[in-house]
DNA sequence: CCCATCAAAGTGTCAGACGATTGGCGTCGT
DNA sequence: ACGACGCCAATCGTCTGACACTTTGATGGG
């Protein structure tokens, strides 16, 4: 009920969205008759539009079937967020390397297993899409299809959820030392794990995906603190 | 570069910050002076901001030492975030209780050895109070300690990304059952199981806590499934 | 020395106007 | 009859200017 008029509405709309008062999909008023119906100025209530669109609760458009629309957020959408909060809080030295890689140790040796179980033929193929030649591939691409590469696994793993809140994890880790040079034989040791956990989902073998995955991603780990401890001298 | 002006707008100052040109706690111009400086109207400059605060980019107070300042998001704020976006993928049924729980194993069972390893006695403590008895307590009271305590568990495990991911899935399924009539007996045996889990903690037993852990996630999986199908005729 | 009062710098809010974009509808030519 | 074209209305996007409100610090009187 208190602080600025554009967050109490903001407050008030979020809280009917997130009650399912307002079903995704559906239309709010436009903004002269939000802006007439609460009794605030069509500034205040574009303000409160906008804090809402950032949330991904509405999305606007223009035009004669315009207007601001509720939205469900998408596993990208939330990624995304996450990622730049936990990119701030590790810049800002909230978080360690080995706390976000003990995290995807948590996350991604489980997935490789369900992965290994459930995946389709399809996502196979996407899998081996995402693994290149270390000798051919160079730069950013490397780092690309590496993020690929997890990104398509957790997807196989059959739990959306998973590669919303892994994903923001191992792309912080790449932005953060994906340009240092890294130790030699780094990226042909990542492509040899990547290719072994490939056959292992291939052949539907969960034991094999979850250990090779568990010493895969401790080969991250090394090679990230190193990089770490290099760069803070 | 495309799109509207305060988009253009929040994404350059939003660059800014994640790249650490701008550093926490630094203040932005005043809204007049980035009108001008990107040759837009203050209208404009506003809904820019609003944006950037609803992602805790920026924090803006009034008065004559007042303005926009940087911000790291905390661990608040981004649990929050990721609470109401997985509250509204499982409204949207993209996310099953399933799901969330078997995350909740991923995360909880190992942090509950990392709490009975790490934990000091001033978590100790906090985690006593969150402990509840079942035949006092009523209501809201109940929910609010069962939550507190896998918090207060989470943050003893040392690794704040933890408690940041993993409180919003139990803020979830809280909210979505906290009111649906329980299993007969089903908060005595959550706080037999909390009050086992604080004893195992108190000792330090690692693997104890882990096991009981285990075991408690299983009762509470067991009786949501139950209260899900209910719900859904 | 303390407290009340005031000035200054900002954000918060409003009203009104006009531009930009989009989709529908009617018109016109074939 | 049908398709292309262009106009029109609805809605958001943006600007301008004004004033109110909040907060801090300075100032002056007791």
């Amino acid at each position: 009920m208190t602080g600025p008029a554009y967050a109490v509405l903001a407050g008030n709309i979020r809280a009917r969205i997130v009650s399912g008062e307002l079903a995704p999909g559906e239309r709010l008023p436009n903004e002269q008759e939000l802006s007439a119906e609460f009794g605030v100025g069509r500034s205040t209530v574009r303000e409160a539009l906008r804090s809402l669109a950032s949330q991904d609760l509405i999305q606007t458009t223009r035009g004669v079937a315009g207007g601001s629309f509720v939205s469900v957020p998408t596993a990208a959408h939330l990624s995304a967020h996450l990622e730049t909060g936990v990119a701030l809080m590790a810049a800002a030295e909230r978080v360690t390397v080995g706390q976000l890689m003990s995290l995807r140790h948590l996350l991604e040796v489980p997935a490789a297993g369900e992965a290994a179980r459930h995946r389709t033929d399809e996502q196979l193929e996407d899998l081996r899409r995402a693994e290149f030649d270390p000798a051919t591939a160079v730069g950013e691409a490397t780092y690309a299809a590496n993020q690929d590469f997890h990104l398509v696994l957790l997807r196989a793993s059959g739990n959306p959820l998973l590669e919303v809140i892994t994903a923001p994890l191992f792309r912080v880790l790449a932005t953060r030392f994906g340009r240092d040079h890294a130790p030699d034989g780094f990226w042909a040791c990542v492509a040899d794990d990547h290719a072994e956990l490939h056959d292992l989902v291939a052949a539907r073998d969960a034991d094999g995906a979850v250990t090779a995955m568990r010493r895969h991603l401790d080969h991250l780990t090394g090679a990230y603190q190193q990089m770490d401890r290099l760069s803070r001298g």
